[in-house]
DNA sequence: CCTGTCAGTTGGTATAGACCAGAAGTTTGC
DNA sequence: GCAAACTTCTGGTCTATACCAACTGACAGG
């Protein structure tokens, strides 16, 4: 059915990667290399190669090549389960690397919590790690009455376990909004990918119970390290 | 910052949809016609209009050419209002084509509600617009035992409604993967798009009150036309 | 007025080659 | 031994060109 050439090499090169994952640990040979071996030139194999990244089969980090990408990470972005739980869970490593701390004040955050324009926010930004691969970088800010010393004490614990242990909030009422997008360069510098790297942007604004805001959170995944699953029982 | 002549050709294309958005009637000049009016080749222009894409800001349909993209359907999975109704609700025209009427049984919804392999369904298959633009593929597997006379009379109304007025279940609980995709030659094709464009995965599997399976159902969407939208309040 | 044909236009695919900058591995020099 | 310098390899970008198949629109025939 697929009579495109470059469909066709996608077909062998998903034999292939099925073939010698282990032989290759991961790692495919060198674009030219394979190129040569299926008698194309580069640019058809490098369509052929897009086409699998697109289904999340492979990806390629910095300049260093092309590499097979590990089993989704499972996400319910309705639970309140910290990254490192749910990673730990599915047997995978955790790891989170603070990017910035600061204070400052934020548009859409103040927007999306129903707060003054230039309301200031406590500003945390991270980048988190599956087994050593970076998955996501997200930005969150946090209303600076809610968790006053929050700057002072942050490492890279769980923020929402802070939130709940240290001063006490019910995250009680949540928006979550997802959107595919193409990753700015900025955030696919910090994730070691392409500028326009496909990823998938979640964005959560956070109440508690008395309806009082709380956090503003916008991360930022690669597509193809995230399977979301959500489970709703009972009424409505 | 983006030093790439296909990444400043990008910034120079966003700001040409901009301007001319009315003007061209939301269908951008042809690719020979762009390439020479920014002086390069149709390879480097494709690079530059792919980024836009992958950001969802144009779409290509057939081989018609590229269009600027519709703002984004914003859609609650956890819901269970009809496609119709949430279409219209924001101002927009819903419709949607039966591709396909069959009773047959399928692997993944037998496994995924907890049924024998070889349990058969009611199938249906098809494809829904917004404002002219088909904008997913779905198929639906019904338990027969809980709707037998559906193939029957559905025509394309809302299935929910139907089996909540004609068979009286309340669909209760529900289970919600979604991931992103590339769209198989098959999806993309009842699409009229390319082979390989970015989708969206969606299946749910929908039990009643007393957990019986009443149905599976899978959606394809275009990555570019949804905005994924949940509101949790309340316990947990 | 409708219909079917034909030519031109457009996107889709492919070749062949080139240069650059970053990453990795190797050698050199202290 | 270790660090710095150099070389090689690799992906990222770009040019120029070519052919095909599908779509479009115009024209001819019933």
């Amino acid at each position: 059915m697929p009579d495109a050439y470059y469909l066709q090499l996608t077909e062998q090169l998903r034999y292939l990667i099925d073939e010698h994952a282990m032989q290759w640990a991961g790692k495919l040979p060198a674009e030219r290399a394979l190129a040569e071996r299926f008698a194309t030139t580069r640019v058809t194999l490098r369509q052929a190669l897009a086409q699998l990244e697109g289904e999340g089969l492979i990806h390629r980090s910095n300049r260093r090549g092309w590499f097979i990408s590990p089993a989704r990470l499972v996400y319910d972005p309705t639970r309140d389960a910290g990254f490192n739980d749910y990673v730990r869970a599915q047997g995978r490593q955790p790891r989170t690397a603070v990017l910035k701390l600061e204070t400052c004040p934020h548009l859409s955050a103040a927007r999306v919590l129903g707060l003054p324009d230039d309301q200031p926010f406590h500003h945390i930004r991270r980048r988190r790690y599956v087994d050593d691969r970076a998955v996501l970088v997200e930005s969150l800010w946090v209303v600076p009455e809610r968790a006053p010393e929050l700057l002072e004490m942050y490492t890279d614990q769980s923020l929402w376990g802070l939130l709940r242990g240290r001063w006490g909030h019910h995250l009680a009422n949540r928006s979550i909004r997802m959107v595919s997008e193409a990753l700015s360069p900025v955030d696919a510098e910090e994730l070691f990918v392409a500028p326009g790297t496909a990823g998938l942007n979640i964005c959560r604004a956070i109440f508690d119970d008395q309806q009082r805001p709380i956090e503003f959170d916008e991360e930022h995944w690669l597509h193809d390290s995230l399977c979301i699953s959500v489970d709703l029982a009972g009424q409505q």
